[in-house]
RNA sequence: GGUCUCUUGGCCGAGUGGCUAGGCGCCGGUCUGCAAAACCGAAGACUCCGGUUCGAAUCCGGAAGAGACCUCCA
């Protein structure tokens, strides 16, 4: 595995060679979600991207340490005092404890991370769990000079801040449009600029999730906990930095700012941003109320939803498009990845029926090599996919007589499969829904009645009996000798 | 309004200055009592207008359309 893998890198807007700062150790930290809904569509892509990432980098020899946090603090609304807390506001309103609310979700998002069989981060940190860590940290900055404090809450002062670094490297904004772009924001803001933000936040009276501090009783800010827990496990400067492309401003613009500020060093060496899932060709999202929830997906439940969709379909769908380019939302689309996800398994279980030959008519290696160009290639999921499936025709060729594996061949070619669509693309085959005993036997007596009813061309029972099976869900396959079935999922 | 991105066949989606992406669908075929399933095969594309080039869907400029960020958002 001597070839280089380039990754794009938003912070230079170019394909790097990826180089490990301490080979052969890799960290990983990605923002994860924040607990105050259902885990949606949305959720899945940064999961599963940045999944196939670390699977990539593990396959390729590398240690890699994986952090993906859990926000469970809750921000601030807007920066103006009616701001309110999404956690409190959720809370309140379903009457629970915030942290109840927390539990639940992040349970939810478990789960729904369980069934994408996305592999769960080595370490998990919560925001709530590292206060201590982010007051120190608003302590340096404000030692710095880059912090200001008004009536018990800390902003940071991106004009100080810019005068000596600069703001806006990221994301590509620029001071001055700043100061003539943001917004007119209602009440009296404390802050100098509306550029500015928070990293302490004096809590109002109502406000329950607080901690206390030398500032006041408050909470952080919203860009903070990133910055603590990624340079608290991975060190003050680390490998990757990935999340969605809408965080990167402000949320990835202000890290940098925070761990500069604070430390004067850079943290992070590659910036990676995946892009959104569209419906519609717009943003799915919970400020739009566009989104679907992945329960809802797998479960059918969803008013534009023509049906249910399996994980791995959801899986295969998302990376049947590179992870940079917007993915649109369609029945239509779900049900081509369905299709070509079973397409794919089936041919890996065939690869076991090829009789081997003496010679072989296909060159196996160039697989393994397109595979392995292809992810290095900016982790080009698509072009693996495809390069997988030039393949399925070659088994389902073999399997026809008009094309040979010889053994090594046929060996060979399992273990490829096995590695990019199992290992490394995280795929797992699904097994039909569970049948007992009981059904499995009831159907197989029905099918050989209707096996002798064919044998004395009684069409008429035989398709009888076909038509009530098929419309009970049960996928009726007939074949030379006999029969074959499977429950619909 | 500012910044940025995108526009590929019925749908979803890769990609490269000249060489088939791929999946699904549709059509045709094999199989079948008929179907279904499976497999095979074919058709079909690069938003528009200029320019650079021997040659551009791919590079440059312009137009139109769409989207993202600028506010919590994966």
């Amino acid at each position: 595995m001597e070839q280089k893998l380039f990754i794009y890198n938003t912070i230079t807007r170019k394909k790097e060679e990826f180089t490990p700062l301490n080979p052969p150790f890799v960290g990983i930290y990605v923002c994860g979600p924040t607990v105050y809904g259902e885990p949606h569509l949305g959720h899945a892509r940064p999961a599963i991207t940045f999944d196939v990432l670390y699977r990539y980098l593990v396959y390729r020899g590398n240690k890699v340490r994986y952090v993906r946090n859990i926000t469970d603090v809750g921000h601030l609304e807007d920066d103006t005092e009616q701001g309110e807390d999404k956690i409190e506001k959720k809370a309140r309103l379903e009457q629970l404890e915030p942290m109840e609310v927390v539990q639940f979700y992040t349970d939810s998002y478990h789960a729904s991370m369980d069934k994408l069989n996305v592999h769960k981060p080595s370490i998990e940190p919560r925001a709530s769990g590292h206060i201590i860590e982010q007051l120190q940290l608003i302590d340096k900055i404000y030692e710095n000079g880059f912090a200001y404090e008004v009536n018990g809450s800390v902003y940071f002062d991106v004009e100080a801040y810019s005068k000596k670094y600069h703001y806006g490297k990221l994301s590509g904004r620029v001071l001055d449009d700043l100061y003539a772009n943001t917004r007119e924001l209602d009440g009296q803001s404390e802050k100098k600029n509306s550029f500015d933000f928070a990293l302490w936040k004096k809590a109002m009276p109502e406000h329950i999730m607080r901690w206390p501090s030398r500032w006041s009783e408050g909470f952080p800010g919203w860009h903070l906990e990133c910055s603590v827990m990624s340079t608290k496990y991975l060190g003050e400067e680390f490998d990757i930095h990935g999340g969605g492309m809408d965080l990167i401003f402000p949320h990835h613009e202000c890290e940098i700012a925070q761990s500069i500020a604070a430390s004067g060093k850079e943290a992070v060496h590659y910036w990676i941003h995946n892009n959104m899932i569209t419906i519609n060709g717009q943003k799915m999202g919970k400020s739009l109320g566009n989104f679907i929830t992945l329960n809802e997906l797998f479960s059918g439940k969803h008013a534009v939803l023509t049906k249910a969709y399996s994980p791995m379909t959801v899986r295969f769908f998302i990376l049947q498009a590179h992870y940079r380019s917007t993915l649109d939302f369609s029945n239509e689309a779900l049900n081509a990845a369905e299709k070509g996800f079973e397409r794919l398994i089936e041919a890996y279980n065939n690869i076991d029926k090829i009789k081997p030959s003496e010679t072989s008519t296909i060159n196996i290696n160039n697989l393994q090599t397109k595979c392995i160009d292809a992810l290095n290639d900016d982790l080009n999921t698509p072009v693996v996919i495809a390069s997988l499936f030039e393949a399925v025709k070659n088994i389902n060729a073999a399997l026809n007589g008009s094309e040979k594996f010889d053994k090594e061949s046929i060996i060979a070619c399992k273990k490829i499969f096995n590695d990019f669509i199992f290992n490394v693309l995280g795929f797992i085959p699904e097994t039909s829904s569970h049948v007992n005993k009981l059904l499995s036997d009831l159907v197989e007596l029905l099918l050989n009645e209707r096996m002798q009813a064919k044998k004395r061309k009684d069409f008429e029972a035989s398709d009888h009996i076909r038509s009530k099976l098929v419309s009970l869900g049960i996928e009726i396959k007939d074949t030379k000798d006999g029969f074959e079935w499977k429950l619909k999922n």
